[in-house]
DNA sequence: TATTTACCTATGTTATAACATGTGTTATAA
DNA sequence: TTATAACACATGTTATAACATAGGTAAATA
């Protein structure tokens, strides 16, 4: 699963908009919005922390592809 | 001072961007964008909200004509 | 090697558009 | 009066663009 589609589906598990995963992972919407239309991919430590805030929630269904 | 300057002065006043004053009031970048741009104003609850908001803050520059 | 410069990418910020939905008001019918 | 329908307006959500800035990488230089 590339990355724009595993933020779209986390988010929607999680029943979050957007803005809402951005407040979360204190980013702003711009930055949530264009990593699901794959304008930018984030760096590695804040894909971490993306993943891991997945994780801390239960939504496993995501994967990484090591870069 | 009509309604968008007021929030725009506002919101510098405390530093904060568009989408941080969102996140204080609860409601979306979109809207509190679209007050500045004098696109929509809110109603008069959530105006007084606002203006409830910048009191706390010591934001004392700004009056309302009531409607 | 260490440092600096140049470049690319990601991000923050603001602006804006389209669409769906919610809300409030007004008018009309029961 | 109460209920409903119609309409206007505000909001949420997503998408996108432009601009400034921050951050990292790589190359050139001291």
């Amino acid at each position: 699963m590339d990355f724009p589609t595993a933020v779209k589906k986390a988010r929607e598990a999680l029943c979050l908009s957007q803005e809402d995963l951005a407040r979360k992972l204190n980013v702003s919407f711009a930055t949530v919005n264009r990593w699901e239309n794959g304008k930018t991919t984030p760096n590695k430590l804040t894909m971490k922390a993306f993943y891991t805030f997945c994780k801390d929630r239960g939504i496993s269904e995501i994967t990484i592809e090591e870069s």
